[in-house]
DNA sequence: AATCTTTTAATTGTATACAATTTTAAGGCT
DNA sequence: AGCCTTAAAATTGTATACAATTAAAAGATT
């Protein structure tokens, strides 16, 4: 027995967790209809269950719920992405702000032990692991914030607009950790304005690109029959 | 036959609606177990439809779901609530700082309208009454902000935290009558950083209220066998 | 041919029965 | 008595059957 008892998941918790999975990569396509029955038997399971988790998943905003019409893929308007991504932004430079105030110098020495590690460079690395690296600092930082229903909701949003997340890996590598080096600089100095400053920047400087990168998505999410 | 054809709500939409309500009136204690079949036919329904709206109610935070054990009523810690209201009080520091941006002239005069409208006084007011009034003005500014994410974890955040909005309503109706002008002042000022300080101000001051709220709501919670 | 109506099929929504798990109670042991 | 083990009861989790609603197809009407 591990320290850690985690006790194995029940049905209902495992489809919730594949079916989040293939929303988040759009297995689904934008706006189309759930059939229960078929992904039931797609995923060897009773309706009862996937509704449980159809539900928690349209109660996060990944599936949209229609009055006697079942479950539909959320939609892909570059207007609701934006506001995700802009929401983002909102929530990342408050707990940044936050985190100048309570983070203690340990908590900030890890996060320049962590640019350190990883580097600048983006060698064999793919777009995925840099996504990942990029994920996990932008994490510590909100943890930071010691606000748990701040984390709780950015989680959210942040699998949400994962899907283009790896765009705002096209640039450089090099780019972004020196934007992060310098948000954790801020942090290092409590400036909160500052820190906040940054945080916003380097979420919203991409903010411009992602229609784009939405509509260059469409065809890719649309691809597959 | 009405303009807007509201389709009759199912069971579980009903009974999602019905459990919500108690949730935020802690009809359920902090921490207590939910019985379902209890429940069910108290609220004459089926274990169904019922469990869809509880699981519902757990993904938005209104109970916890626990592995095997079923719902709870979420716990009432004044840590979490504090963090609520933090949470708040950014959020809505944000969208009005948006407002400053985003709102017409118009929006903007609707508001000084409500506000000279519904008056400074309280005369044959009940709490509840005043705590719509100020619900809906904190509402108006959020969508102005024209992010309706925002708006949608705001409304989320505002429902949890109801139960103790009416201990914010102690202060003289005309203290909070004015800080919403000065708000508003701001906000045809289109100045975003003072706005969003004044919000901000408005919100976070009754912050240290909160703790001692809660213990005084503990008795009143706890009171009803 | 196009549109509206009626009929049929498919799909979602709900109730109920059963299985798996957890909680409670009882019994035995030190 | 206190604590561990074991049995019974209660409760949650899942499958399945059926009802209600919606979508699709066929037919009728202009």
């Amino acid at each position: 027995m591990t320290i850690t008892a985690a006790k194995k998941p029940n049905r209902a918790e495992s489809l919730y967790l594949a079916i989040k999975d293939m929303a988040i990569q759009f297995a689904f396509k934008p706006g189309e209809r759930i059939n229960e029955v078929d992904l039931a038997a797609r995923l060897n399971a009773s309706r009862t269950p996937l509704r449980e988790a159809l539900n928690r998943l349209a109660a996060e905003g990944f599936l949209v719920s229609r009055q006697g019409r079942g479950f539909f893929c959320r939609d892909l308007k570059p207007r609701e992405m934006y506001e995700l991504y802009q929401f983002r932004a909102i929530l990342e430079s408050s707990a940044v702000r936050l985190a100048c105030e309570l983070a203690t110098e340990e908590e900030v020495s890890e996060l320049v032990h962590f640019l350190d590690e990883t580097g600048p460079d983006e060698d064999g690395r793919t777009a995925e692991e840099l996504v990942a690296l990029d994920e996990h600092f932008h994490q510590q930082v909100a943890t930071l914030s010691r606000n748990m229903e701040l984390c709780r909701t950015l989680d959210n949003i942040n699998a949400r607009i994962k899907y283009f997340r790896w765009v705002d890996m096209d640039s450089k590598r090099s780019v972004t950790q020196n934007e992060h080096r310098k948000i954790v600089d801020a942090l290092m100095a409590r400036d909160p304005d500052l820190a906040a400053r940054r945080m916003n920047a380097h979420i919203s400087r991409r903010l411009d690109q992602i229609t784009a990168a939405i509509k260059e998505s469409y065809s890719r999410i649309y691809l597959v029959d």
